[in-house]
DNA sequence: GTGGTCTAGACCACA
DNA sequence: GTGGTCTAGACCACA
């Protein structure tokens, strides 16, 4: 239920902003829902409030969040945030296939075998 | 002739270790032959000797290299290195796949703008 | 109707004193003109009272209102108004002026490349 | 010396980020020259760490600066600076220009009286 | 030594 | 109660 993997090298305040724009992009948080507040949360993940508040306000700066002083912190309507997620899935499917290239891996080769493990992968239900 | 972006803010023994994983699995280093030692490639590259071990012990923890005491590091002799190389860039490519699928994004979709934008890109020259 | 952008970043009780001084300075709100009282405003713009009472400190701090213990605020009577508005606009024109001066930045380049973005804006009908 | 007033409202590290994107864009400081390091500028500003740290972060996220593990921070080159502090002041100047059409003030009556008062500041030396 | 993250805890503005 | 800033101090990765 918690968004923290204390394994994961990654920042707690990362993995948390993560969380939240996973839930925004999605849907699941509509726009000018109020964010649990800072405090709140950090008692909920057992995490200083410092970090909440980094991990909020790495969200705002992204266009994800707005925070009113006194108030709280709500979900900013946005509706091209799909549109920018596409284009950076794109984006990082383009650094791996260059990678491939400077191997000698041609690009057909590397999206056909993505497509049919994809494929599999789905009708696995991937879990992981 | 360096492989050292200082302005990279991926750590210098991992653009190290990187460099030297891409000249073995072209074939230019050839198994069994001799890495420059330690020392001198920290002179080369002027770094610390120390950045340098850790970027070979990080190519021999991933078998690309082993060590002899007293006589130094060789390039480990290896088929599949290649095959390998392709399996990780297509699960690289499907982890990204699967996450778009969370925000309901089609494959096909992903998969054929970076189709697109690989061909573009490689007519650019892309240098980055 | 309401002068409050939960969205603006800028504190409700300024937003609310912002709001009343335009209404002043437009002639809108008439010298000795009572004020809507603090609890009433309240109610009507759905804030805590506290803010109300803010604003109007705020108002009567820069000359905009009197207050009349147990009767209200009222508009205060301001022929030169208009005058020190104008005042304060070019003062803050000059502040950035200068500071683009600081840069090298001519001070006719940055006046009429404004003339001719404000000429577009207004075009626009700039809403923000 | 010290670019910090702790009369100014406007947070610590905001304003030691400021001075400094101000020296980066005068050209005082140079495309890769090393900036001081958090802790030293800390001790030199009477601050916490952390507070440098923030205002370095900052101004990489704003490009002004790259930052290197284990090695420091650093200028980052970057041409058009200047062309985007140059729309930031029109972009500020039509803001005001705004502001004045809102009380029926012209547009054309600021810019000249902001004009004229610009060059009446500037034979003065402005020291302000 | 360098930057980066995190905690505990204080203090402030705002509602 | 809400967010925002700051300090003191610890611990980690990297060079």
């Amino acid at each position: 239920m918690t968004p923290i993997d204390y394994q994961n090298p990654r920042p707690i305040y990362e993995q948390i902003s993560e969380y939240y724009k996973t839930l925004i992009l999605k849907g699941i948080l509509q726009p000018d829902e109020q964010m649990p507040s800072v405090r709140s949360l950090a008692v909920e993940l057992g995490t200083n409030p410092n970090t909440i508040q980094r991990a909020y306000a790495e969200l705002e700066r992204q266009g994800f969040l707005y925070a009113v002083k006194g108030r709280g912190n709500f979900v900013k309507e946005n509706d091209n945030l799909m549109e920018a997620k596409k284009e950076e899935l794109v984006g990082r499917l383009c650094e791996i296939l260059k990678e491939g290239r400077e191997f000698g891996i041609k690009v057909d080769e590397l999206l056909s075998k993505a497509a049919e493990k994809a494929a599999i992968d789905k009708t696995k239900g991937d879990k992981a």
